[in-house]
DNA sequence: GTCCTTATACTCAGATTCAGCATAACTGGC
DNA sequence: GCCAGTTATGCTGAATCTGAGTATAAGGAC
């Protein structure tokens, strides 16, 4: 495989990034690399950060961004994507830590592809690992994380005392309170990012003491998995996008087999919100709302009654003005 | 003002789009400039497209993406923009013609703003025009546009009747009318940049002539104003994405002075969305959302009875998972 | 068979939405 | 001052949707 940078030897670089994201054994997990090939500058010997499988654009030859990702994607990791879509265009400067050294700013087209999980081959350790490795406070599925409880709310309780109010944000205390869901306020799945942002703010996570112009961060408890540059975030962007999306369009059933029962579907979305859905009221909306029809073969390893095997009624796509699967059914 | 291209002198270029809507006289309007400083290289004498204002990134400058844009707009217009979204990195290869003949390759970050309309001043010659004279097909507010019943509709069932069918989509006659809500089948606002590119494929918008590697367009009527490059794509997109957010989040407000009547901010969302409103349950549901909160204040020139003046209560914004005007009572 | 487990059908109360009707408060014409 | 016209605002009843169950079906393990 040829080096073909997608650098003109100038400075200035346009990277893909992408957020490849599988569910299995109900965990939602994303594709990542690990190692050199990302110079990602540690200082000491920190091991190496993950990453997130990243290729550059050639200007010359790639046609279209989304088709420059899925070739260098099928090249590094051997996946044919299927689902993919543009999530957010990151150009901060110094988002790579090589633009410090006279590197050449970088700026990243992320996209997130939804597939099937299979085992992917190629060079560079890819491998599959949970979501909330690296956002462990996002899954509520046994109820509050006792991560929250036990470090995430105190050391932002800290923080907010001392932070310095800004302008557009309630009083920090509010803000803290509201984004994680404290003190009786409802947890919002979608705010993925807003959390994210706020542990940055409040330098409870790791990546937040690489910037050295962030204004004294509290050095609090570090949670989370870290990763490369601003992968995180990426990742942080990608899963709260997700999340938003599979309410008002059908995009969870890239991620499943051919055939499928109601409750490997409800798995699924409950692994991706972070939240539990009602059975009973789950399966009404999803049949109602026309999103899939039965195939009239059963599963029969269910552990008790056997399950019909539905299919995804792709027809509905362009059919409803908006269908999705929705979260019929919040747990509280 | 210095030309400080954010090119590298070599092949390629980011440059920074920025679709700036506001509403006036209950149009909506996006700012738009004429001229020469696009080199929009029509071959004949014809008269030069209206383009979206541009400004390229300086990668040794820029701090970030959107202070860039900033920037530069408020150079160019003299705008000061409010609210900012980033919309969709648009990279396809000959989107800025000039590519053809050598130019750099030219990835654009598209950004939505949202401003209360003022004057621009600057050079370029920019304007406010009406969104629907881009996008005339939009705007249903007084009914199904004629403009689809008399040229949209049989162009595109002759070109439905010839159309390859495409994997993924229903046949065409079905796609057709369910993107444009034909034959009973219901108008979503949303579906913007899904009635472009449809128009764009049966070759009934202007830009799709220029495209050489299109397949036989069947030259139907040219319908809507053009626009440079893929311009007025970005357009449908920044229409869309914000016809779909105004239903979670309450963006609108910012394009609405201090304090306004409940049916000046009903006009406003009708404007963007295209459709009317059910004013008592509109009013019902932005006030018991907690949208705005009274004044106290009167409007007295309504031409009936006084109008209560409100505000918005910006608290809400951190406040609630996911408020937004919402589109209450769409008459059907 | 009994017990355990999961699947699926059905119910019922409460909340939300839709579509109006009714009334209030102003202006302008006379 | 009264009337017609216009816009604002309050309220209601039906239809629909949602949340949270109860009840029943149908498999496996023993």
């Amino acid at each position: 495989m040829p080096d073909r940078k997608g650098n003109n030897g100038d400075d200035l670089v346009i990277g893909l990034d992408a957020v490849i994201a599988a569910v299995t054994d109900e965990v939602p997990r994303v594709l990542t690399v690990t190692g050199a090939r990302h110079e990602l500058a540690s200082s000491a010997g920190r091991s190496p950060l993950d990453a997130l499988p990243f290729g550059p654009l050639d200007p010359r030859r790639d046609v279209t961004l989304e088709r420059a990702l899925r070739g260098w994607v099928a090249e590094q990791t051997g996946l044919d994507l299927g689902y993919v879509e543009q999530l957010y265009t990151f150009g901060d400067r110094y988002r790579d830590p090589a633009e410090r050294a006279g590197g050449p700013r970088v700026i990243s087209v992320a996209y997130l592809a939804l597939v099937a999980e299979r085992s992917p081959t190629g060079p560079g350790e890819p491998g599959w690992r949970s979501i909330y490795d690296y956002l462990p406070w996002e899954d509520w599925r046994e109820g509050r994380p006792a991560l929250i409880d036990e470090t995430i709310a105190p050391a932002l309780g800290r923080w907010s005392e001392g932070a310095p109010p800004r302008p557009g944000f309630p009083d920090p205390r509010q803000r803290v309170d509201i984004t994680f869901g404290l003190e009786g306020a409802p947890w919002d799945p979608e705010r993925v990012l807003e959390r994210y942002e706020l542990l940055f703010e409040a330098g409870l996570v790791e990546e937040a003491g690489r910037h050295p112009r962030t204004p004294r961060t509290h050095r609090g408890p570090r949670t989370g998995r870290p990763m490369a540059q601003d992968h995180r975030r990426i990742l942080a962007t990608a899963l709260g996008r997700l999340r938003g999306k599979i309410r008002y369009r059908p995009v969870v059933f890239e991620m499943l087999p051919p055939t499928f029962t109601l409750l490997q579907l409800q798995r699924l979305v409950e692994a991706l919100s972070g939240v539990r859905l009602h059975k009973q009221n789950f399966r009404r909306l999803v049949e109602q709302a026309g999103l899939v029809e039965g195939t009239g073969r059963y599963e029969l390893a269910t552990g008790g009654r056997p399950a019909e095997l539905f299919r995804f009624r792709r027809e509905v796509l362009r059919e409803r003005p908006a269908p999705g699967v929705g979260l019929p059914g919040v747990l509280r």
